[in-house]
DNA sequence: GAGCACTGC
């Protein structure tokens, strides 16, 4: 019996192992860790398919095991160039973009690796919520921005001999930041090995050079960069013009086709490219996926689609596909269509990187996408529809041929086509750069502006950001870190929210803060249009906390339940939970908020009746919210408001001027909609709001509001608002 | 009366 186990377990690795060799980047591995052997820096273009995510790790980790045992042997001959040490350096480590690829690349080569363990012994991974490793691991695959906080906490990341940074060519926030750490990781150790070759070299050593050498330095950290696309002469030249290696890939060929002339309506023009489509290839078993931009438009050429598609053959089985849709729903893209239909997925770019749905066979391309830029110098959001780059265009077509030769039909002109872009801007270029600019003084980068970023953010930006922090507390007046700064940084949060726990302990309601701010970093809280849940009078925040608080009364087992009643989002309901317990944990790290815990407590014995006390909390958490984000308040606007019944307030913000609406979400947008003022409805005295977020669609509108006080502005905001009134 | 691409710590 056991005997018939191991010769089940020996078929299965030597399956896998047939299964390596065939990949397009075997051939090429001899090439390829002789290149990562004698360069600290190596790019590899890997086409889909070509297996470049499984295969490299393996060979670094295979190149490192075998010169540590040549080391054994002969001592001199690794020393100087991939030199595992007993506890430094003998990681490898590997960064994804999205958590769900980091897990199951992390399964696949732990299966294919064969050391008859399971996940999280020679293999692993750490995502947030979940580390899957231990004393064991040495390759672990990541997050990129695990990793990076990683670096927070070991700035030399000394237990990597070997990063390998995938998918680089998307160029995330977080990829982006990763790499320029890297870089200057790079130097340090670099610095480093020089200093200890110092010390071998002289033997006049004084106690400090001693002491080091006791404790040796990380050994050069190698970098491997994987990305997908061709232009990668960027990265080449922002590490010192290290070689790029090419691999094939595998994939089959895509026809594409394009419109003659160009066309307005994409909506109508992708109903008639399905419509045909489907009439045209009825024989050929397949199914569609078309590009559009959000979950409006999907909805409506759903409803088309699905109408239009009952009397055909094969019937369509439409099925839409967006990131705002409850899990249960999203699964059915992967259900495989009945007999007799053809399934019609109909989705955002969601299904351009982060699912692939089997069985696609023909892709329709609107050649748009929503995309969301950061206006520095007024500090607002636009989220706009947009035309793709040709990346994104070449990725999009791609989808068609996983399994077999494929059609894609681009619903514009070959003309427009090489008009476009040929990368998207990166997204450090277009979004708000506080969160950088704070974890960089944690990484004791004192001067931002000079930091290795492959593309530079504006100075602007980066200047707004200072500015920020500093308005916010965190900087001192030479610009340097202090201790708000310190413990804001320990939080997986954007600034002015981190701002708001640090006041919270003076405002005795860090449990609440700490809800709020879960709450609100979980999209998609509410389900359907309309809130069904309990509104509070003062706005979003409030409401949000009671959510909260109702949903943790209930059950384990009833939760689910509940959501589905209330119109809620389980698994939005389900994340705030989680980042709730670890924003209390990162709390609990700071070392000195006991000791003024307790100060509080003493306060607290004079307060008065605890009645007033209750009463006063909501008071004291929108305090603590005006702390943080006093740069998002805004005015109620006085408009003679005799004919305007019915029409939503204008808000002017305090900072910028901008005009701005309350958005349709927010619990407040009835009552500043209505004839009453802010004052009737809410039964406070105050036209201010505070709000988290203002962003630009068809008009500007700010996001979860609460109604402030005007002087908690000059309470909090003193570094803005100190002087004026 | 009117609306929110996608990730990630």
């Amino acid at each position: 019996m056991v005997e018939e186990q191991k010769q089940k377990q020996q078929r299965f690795r030597e399956t896998i192992q047939r299964q390596r060799e065939k990949l397009p980047i075997y051939a090429s591995k001899d090439e390829l860790v002789a290149h990562i052997e004698q360069n600290e820096t190596v790019i590899i273009l890997g086409e889909t398919g070509s297996g470049k995510t499984t295969q490299i790790p393996q060979f670094v980790y295979e190149r490192m095991m075998t010169m540590k045992k040549e080391n054994k042997n002969n001592n001199t001959e690794f020393e100087s160039n991939f030199p595992p040490r007993k506890e430094k350096g003998t990681m490898v480590a590997v960064t994804q973009p999205r958590r769900v690829a980091a897990v199951s690349v992390a399964k696949r080569v732990s299966q294919e690796i064969g050391d008859g363990g399971k996940l999280g012994d020679l293999v692993g991974y750490g995502i947030r919520f979940d580390d899957c490793s231990s004393e064991q691991t040495r390759i672990k695959f990541f997050t990129d921005g695990m990793l990076l906080r990683e670096a927070l906490n070991d700035p030399l990341l000394s237990r990597y001999g070997a990063i390998l940074v995938d998918e680089a060519h998307e160029r995330t926030l977080q990829t982006d930041f990763l790499l320029g750490t890297l870089k200057a990781i790079q130097e340090k150790r670099r610095m480093n090995i020089l200093e200890k070759d110092d010390d071998n070299d002289n033997n006049n050593n004084n106690n400090k050079r001693k002491k080091r050498k006791k404790r040796p330095p990380p050994p050069p950290l190698k970098l491997i960069i994987m990305s997908a696309t061709l232009d990668a002469s960027s990265f080449s030249d922002f590490f010192d013009a290290c070689p790029i290696i090419y691999i094939k890939g595998r994939t089959f060929p895509v026809e594409t086709y394009y419109l003659k002339e160009p066309e307005e309506d994409y909506i109508d023009a992708a109903l008639c490219s399905v419509m045909q489509i489907n009439e045209d290839e009825k024989d050929i078993k397949g199914d569609v996926l078309v590009f559009l931009t959000g979950q409006e438009e999907i909805e409506s050429l759903g409803k088309l689609l699905t109408q239009r598609g009952k009397d055909t053959y094969p019937q369509l089985n439409v099925v839409l596909l967006f990131a705002a849709m409850p899990a249960e729903e999203q699964m059915k893209v992967f259900e495989e269509t009945p007999k007799g239909t053809r399934k019609i997925v109909l989705a955002t770019n969601i299904a351009e990187t982060s699912l692939t749905i089997p069985g696609i066979r023909y892709v329709v391309d609107t050649g748009l996408t929503k995309m969301r830029t950061f206006k520095a110098k007024s500090g607002v959001e636009e989220l706009k529809v947009v035309p793709i780059a040709r990346s994104q265009a070449t990725q999009r077509c791609g989808r068609a041929g996983r399994e077999a030769p494929g059609k894609c039909y681009r619903l514009y002109t070959e003309d427009t086509m090489f008009s476009l872009a040929e990368q998207v801007v990166p997204e450090l270029l277009r979004t708000n750069l506080a969160g950088v600019v704070l974890m960089l003084k944690a990484m004791g980068v004192n001067d931002v502006l000079t930091f290795p970023f492959i593309d530079k953010p504006s100075t602007e930006g980066l200047l707004r950001s200072l500015e920020l922090l500093y308005s916010l507390g965190a900087l001192d007046d030479k610009g340097e870190l202090n201790k708000i700064g310190r413990q804001m940084s320990k939080f997986p949060l954007e600034p002015m929210a981190c701002k708001c726990i640090i006041e919270s302990r003076n405002q005795k309601c860090t449990e609440e803060i700490v809800a709020i701010l879960a709450m609100l970093s979980t999209e998609n809280v509410f389900v359907g249009r309309t809130i069904q849940v309990a509104k509070h009078k003062t706005g979003d925040h409030m409401t949000l906390l009671n959510l909260y608080a109702d949903y943790s009364k209930v059950s384990r087992n009833g939760k689910k339940k509940w959501c589905n009643s209330h119109g809620v989002s389980f698994r939005a309901m389900n994340k705030a939970e989680k980042i709730k317990e670890q924003l209390s944990r990162s709390i609990g790290h700071i070392e000195d908020w006991d000791e003024d815990e307790e100060k509080d407590e003493e306060r607290e014995g004079e307060e008065k009746e605890e009645k007033q006390e209750k009463e006063n909390k909501s008071v004291r958490i929108r305090k603590a919210l005006t702390a943080g984000f006093f740069m998002n308040a805004a005015k109620k606007e006085s408009i003679s408001d005799g004919s305007g019944g019915g029409s939503n307030s204008m808000f002017v913000t305090l900072i910028g001027g901008n005009r701005l609406f309350v958005h349709p979400s927010s619990t407040t947008f009835h009552k500043f909609s209505s004839r009453e003022t802010a004052k009737e409805a809410v039964g406070i005295s105050s036209s201010y709001i505070i709000f988290n977020e203002l962003i630009r669609t068809n008009k500007l509108y700010a996001r979860d509001v609460s109604v402030i006080e005007g002087e908690w502005l000059t309470e909090f905001g003193s570094r803005v608002f100190g002087t004026q009134r």
